[in-house]
Parts: C-alpha cells; sequence; structure tokens
DNA sequence: AGACTTAATTAATATTCATTAGAATGTTTC
DNA sequence: GAAACATTCTAATGAATATTAATTAAGTCT
C-alpha cells in the first residue's frame, strides 16, 4: 500500500516537527531540562514530555541526572547524545588522504593522514583504502562499524553533488567520470556525499572558521590552484553544471609581456598558482639572492621585509587578485572575501590587498584570511554531513 | 496571549499545510474535482471535503457547476477563484510610470501608462500619482480598492527590499533613502515590495519568458545604463548589500584609447550602454552617412546589412560583453545569459555574440534574447507577489 | 513542621486525518 | 424500463497529537 504522495500532512508531522524543533534546540543550546525546553519552545510541558521520551528512544537524547533546585524540585538534565555516531570527512589529495572521524556535534574523535601508494591509486582502491582507515579509526574509538552513519569526500575536482560523480579531476589520473559516491557508499553502507575541496572548506569557514554567520561570502583558495567556493544564502552554491566558482579560468591581462596589444590574457590560475609565482620570482634573476625561497610564503615573507623585487612580484600579484575580488563583489555583493590556501593565506598579501582595495570607490566589504588552513576541508566536510544525518536519525528510530 | 514562538506544530498546522497543497494543485492543475484533488494529493476523499469546504469559505475557491460523468455520479467542479482580488506592479521610469493589474494567476487586467510631470516629481507626488491611477484602473474594472491585495514597484536603483527603502537612484534626483515601500503601503492599505527593475525583468522572464524553468541564470539589461538580474537557485539573488548585479562598474579594457598600458580600464556601463556607443558612432565621422542613425538598434541593423564601421563597432561591444558573460559563467556557471534592454535585445548582437563565444572552451552555456522587452518588469512585479500574496490569504481568512 | 516553588505527570478535551459505510447520482446492460 | 455498476461525496467512528487543568514529586524557606 505505497502512497502515490508524501507531500500531504498528517498527524505524525506535527509529532515530527516538534521533535525536530526541541532536538535543535538541545544542540544548540546546550544541556538543559524539559522545563527548558517548554519555556524555550512554546509547547506545553505534557508535550514535551511526550517528544522528549521519543527521542529518548532513538538514541539521541538522554539524561544526565538531576540538575541544582531554583526553589522547587530539581529537574532532570537532558542533553542530545553526540556520541550516539558519528560521521566522517575524507579528503583526497595528489598524494594523501586525510581523515576526521566527529561525533554528532561536531567534535573531533580522531583524525589521521595516509600517503597515497602510487602504485594502488585506482579509483577502486583509493576506496578500499579509505574503507580501511575509517575502520580503524572508529575501532579506536570504540565503534561499531554501523554507528559510522554519514561520510563526505573532499576531492580537487568539478564534482556531480546529487550523483556522487567526478567530473574533472585535474590532480590525479582517469578519475573523470567515477562514481565514487556510490562506490564508497557500497564499501561503507552509508550515505556518502562528494565534493568539490574548495566548497567544503568555505563551508568549513562557514561552520566553525572566519565566515561565521556570514550568509554570503566568498572563499578564494590560492595554491597549486586558483578556485572559489561560492557560499549565498547560507549554502553553498554549485551552479547549474556544477562548476560555479572556477576562477582558475578568468581571463587577466597577461604579465608575461609587459606591453602587449590589450586583448592578450592569461589565465588567472596560471599568473596567481604557487608555480606561476615562483617561476617568476626565479626568472627575475634571484639566483643570486642568498635567501632560500622554497615556497611563496617566503617570497612575500620577503616583501614584508624589505626586499624590492619581492615586492614588486607582490603588488603585481595582488593587483591582479583586487581585480579579480572587485569584480566578484561587483557581479555578487557578497559581505566578505576570505583567502586560503599556501599562496592566499599570507598576511603580507592581506595587506597589500587592503591597501589596493581602499582606493576603489566600490571597496564595500571585507577581506579576511581563512581561519582554518588545511584542516577546512575536512571540518566542512564534517560539518556539512551533520544536520541532514541527525534529520535521518530523527525520521528513521530503526538504525543499525 | 501571545506565544512566545509560533514556530512548533500544532493540529491546525496541518490543516494549513494541506490547503496550501490542494490550492496550490488547484491553481497549477486548473478546475477539477474533490475526486481528482484526492487522487493527486494522496489525501483521503472526507479530508479533501474538509479542507475545500474552508477554501471556499475564504473566497479563493468556488464551484463551476458539474463535470461530464464518466460512468458515475458527476463530479463538481472546483477552480481557483483568481478574481477573488488582484495585484499591481508599477515601474517607475526617468520620465513615465507604467501600471499592470493582473488577477490572482497573473492574467491581466489593465494596464496603463503616465508620464511624470516635472514639476510634481517628489517622492510623495509621485505615490500619490502611483495610488491615483491604480485607483483608476481598479475601478475601471469594477474592483473596489480593498480587492488590491499586493503591489510590487520596480525603480531603477539599488534597494533595501527588506525595508522597502531605495538606496541609490541614478536616474531620479533626490531617492536615495526614501522609504518608498512604508510610503506607498500607508496610501494603498496592502502589502508593498520595491526592487530593483532588473531583478524584476529577470523574474518575468523566468516567470513566463525565456527563462522558464531555469533555476540558475543571468538577465544582463544594456540600454542607458548595464545591469544584471541574477537569478540562482529559483530566485532572485540580491546579494548582502542588495547590489548584486551592479555590473555597470566592471572594468573593461578603455576603448577609447587603443594601445594604452594594461592597467587602463573603463567602466563597463561607459562603454556598452546606448550612448556610449551612439557616442563612438558619431566620434566615428559617420555624420556624412545618410543613414539615418538615431538609435543602437539602427547600428546593429546596419551592421547585419554589411556596413563596415557598423560591424567594427559591434564586433567591439560584442568582445566586451563576450568577456563579461564569459566571467559571470566562470564565477556563477549559470544555464542561460539573456540579454535585454534597447541595445542588448538584438538579434545581430546575439549572433554576434555566440560566434565570439563559440570558440571558448569554456562556452558551456546558452545565450539568448529576453523574450519579454519592456513588459518583463511589470510582468516579474506582478509574478513575485502572487505566491506569497495567495499564502497570506489562506492564513487570514478574513480579509477586507 | 508546614507553606511555598518548581518540575513533571496524569486526566480530560479539542483538532485533524484515515477508514469504513452508505447516500446521491449518474451510466451501462439486459 | 429496471437492475447492476461506477463515481462522487458525506457521515460516523477511531487514532494521533495537541492543549488546559489538576495532581503528584521533590526540593527550599521560615
Amino acid at each position: 500500500m505505497t502512497r502515490k504522495t508524501v507531500l500531504v500532512g498528517r498527524p505524525p508531522l506535527i509529532r515530527q516537527t516538534n521533535a525536530e524543533i526541541l532536538l535543535r534546540l538541545l544542540r544548540e543550546s546546550g544541556p538543559c531540562s524539559k522545563a527548558d525546553l517548554v519555556r524555550a519552545s512554546g509547547l506545553s510541558a505534557p508535550s514535551v514530555t511526550n517528544v522528549v521520551a521519543t527521542l529518548i528512544s532513538t538514541g539521541l537524547v538522554e539524561t544526565v541526572g538531576e540538575g541544582d533546585s531554583t526553589g522547587g524540585r530539581p529537574p532532570d538534565i537532558l542533553r542530545f547524545k553526540a556520541q550516539h555516531g558519528c560521521v566522517a570527512g575524507v579528503e583526497i589529495t595528489r598524494n594523501l588522504l586525510r581523515f576526521l572521524l566527529a561525533d554528532l556535534n561536531g567534535r573531533e574523535l580522531a583524525q589521521s593522514e595516509t600517503l597515497i601508494d602510487k602504485s594502488k591509486s585506482t579509483p577502486r582502491q583509493i576506496c578500499r583504502q579509505i574503507a580501511k582507515e575509517l575502520w580503524r579509526l572508529l575501532a579506536k574509538r570504540g565503534l561499531s562499524r554501523n554507528r559510522l552513519f554519514s561520510l563526505t569526500v573532499g576531492v580537487p575536482a568539478i564534482v556531480n553533488v546529487d550523483e556522487g560523480t567526478v567530473l574533472a579531476f585535474t590532480a590525479l589520473q582517469d578519475w573523470s567520470g567515477v562514481p565514487l559516491g556510490p562506490m564508497l557508499g557500497r564499501e561503507l553502507k552509508c550515505p556518502v556525499l562528494v565534493d568539490n575541496d574548495t566548497n567544503l572548506a568555505a563551508q568549513g569557514e562557514f561552520h566553525c572558521g572566519a565566515a561565521r554567520g556570514e550568509s554570503d561570502f566568498v572563499f578564494i583558495t590560492i595554491g597549486d590552484g586558483v578556485g572559489a567556493g561560492v557560499f549565498l544564502n547560507g549554502r553553498i552554491y554549485r551552479g547549474s553544471q556544477w562548476s560555479a566558482g572556477e576562477i582558475g579560468y578568468l581571463r587577466v591581462p597577461d604579465i608575461s609581456r609587459e606591453h602587449p596589444s590589450i586583448r592578450k590574457y592569461g589565465k588567472l590560475e596560471t599568473a596567481l598558482s604557487a608555480s606561476g609565482i615562483l617561476k617568476s620570482w626565479r626568472a627575475g634573476g634571484h639566483a643570486t639572492s642568498r635567501s632560500r625561497v622554497i615556497c611563496v610564503a617566503d617570497v612575500w615573507d620577503l616583501a614584508a621585509s624589505g626586499n624590492a623585487e619581492a615586492k614588486r612580484l607582490l603588488r603585481q600579484r595582488a593587483t591582479i587578485l583586487a581585480d579579480v575580488i572587485l569584480d566578484l563583489a561587483l557581479i555578487l555583493n557578497p559581505n566578505l572575501i576570505l583567502l586560503g590556501g599556501e599562496v592566499g593565506n599570507h598576511p603580507t598579501l592581506l595587506r597589500e590587498l587592503n591597501a589596493l582595495l581602499e582606493g576603489s570607490e566600490f571597496a564595500v566589504l571585507r577581506v579576511a584570511l581563512g581561519a582554518l588552513g588545511i584542516p577546512a576541508v575536512l571540518l566542512g566536510a564534517v560539518s556539512i554531513a551533520l544536520e541532514p544525518t541527525v534529520l535521518r536519525l530523527l525520521q528513521a528510530p530503526r538504525q543499525g
């Protein structure tokens, strides 16, 4: 007897709704009593009693003993049972895998990194490696495998998030079209979300980083490549073909020729990526310089300490970036632009940028550095899995 | 007896939800019987009977007699009573006001234009002129004043939509900071929404124009100025300071100097607006040309018919526009770009653009012309008011 | 010790939907 | 033309969930 539509409301919808509301209150306000929930929600006391009873029966809520009396009967304190299960985030990079296991509050339970064996780097082998490491981390925390409720995977690629398939993978070979989500889902027996790593980093900064509370911002990451995570209306915006924020292909005035004709452009990625900047640095005849430059941050540091050539390079790159930020600001009018990545997340670059943007009549936005660094992707991965996972547990009380 | 929170679910929530669902079905599927609603909704027949009774009591639904029998008792046919009330759209331009009155299905009831008397163009006087004309249109259709349920106003300005205040108004003087929404709301005694005209045009193209069904697109209007309506996730995206899509200030290579240094830029608006193009045309020494060019469309027509100078101008401007479109595509990855406005909405320009974009490796999107022309703003204004208005009527059965 | 306060539960009542049964009103068949 | 059948709609009853009011539980305060 299957229903044609599950859209209409029936009496249990009320219980469902109120259970979600009370659970959200419990998660956001921390431990409290039923009486507190009555006051916070506006529901009647008997209803709260009933709803809490069902929440406890799902295992998502537990009592933690009595609280202090305030002149009357002491309350039973309730709290969200974050260790009822866990979610995981995985980041796949060119040569290693990063893992983060977190409880249902998003707090870290375990963390690790494993190198990718180049001889075992087919998608299927990577999946097996991921599963193996996740089982290890779960065991380490004394959790059985069915306590893993959700996994989010970040990859440096354009991803069809609906289907969990990798559309274009620049760092690794032969990943185009791979249904990574379904593959891992079968292996791990839990829902798997696959997304672009920069999108997840933006989500991470939103959840617990420098963009907390900002419903409209853009996270620009500059490292081996250049990309942006576009966060609008309080959530990642992915575009119609999953490639929003692929700003690496924006055209910029070609800096390899000093006075070319107007319409010569280069890719933003070529100009701004770490390799592009280091190439310019070395081409500038600085082999003689005794300072050991091994990464772009070294160049920015040199600029900060007065090196003229480094300052020129910084100014040049910052100008390009300022142009991009100005374009983003005009098109999207975000509240905030965050800089991340090996090249982008540097105070000297930020200072230079702010100086450049100050003169603009449309500098009505804030530019800042990402607060999380490398873990941003994993933290975003975990955070994006939490809400839907908790709600799903609520809807299906019988789980594992 | 005010409730602290109206968030929680109580039994009437179900009726509310189901009433909305049935009303939506009736509006979208056209007239049908209760039995049809039972099949479409999944609700039981008695519930449908009850819900429909309350819908009829609000005046939003009416019976229109019996339908044909299909082997049994003939059904009572129900339909959404679109003439129960009406909504209006107003467009304020530099020198005239446009009006559109529509029923609750969005179908036109009346339409008009009135000139702005330059000696009576203060915000308050304009408001009075708007009210007067709306009352006239209502009377013309035999509707009493309290049948106007909602008004949406489009202005060529950045607008704080939440507060209904005009933030920056380029065409008229002294409109900065004017609380247009509240002013009109007091006068008309109905909810008033104020929005940017280009945003409303985008909404119009989405509702009944060339962007129907496209949840992610950008509507670029090029006329006296240059602006964009950014439509993401199925709705207008306005940005954090209400100025998303203000692409008129994007920098483009300065075309007034042929070989300047790289970093000389002009405003997109200067290059692409009607006045900018006509200036270039006249500066080109075409006064001798016997063809009478009075608007940019004439230039584009000349280009189409082979005039070399017009073709050069077309190519130049199309190239700039192609760059902007490519940037938009990379940042937002929309499915569609629509061209509107006096300059933008021209097949010759579109053809040139498509030719230019064909060579790009990232031309993964469609560029097309807006389908509605000048009425786009009014149609968008009306369409954006419909959904919330109908739902509001449902929530407050006693209205007028 | 007794009064008061706060927390939580129990009991009674209202709203809403589903189900079942049946009335109303046609068409189809013999 | 009458019986059988199909379809639409309504009435009565029961289940889920909420509310209010009353009651029980377990403290504090004088």
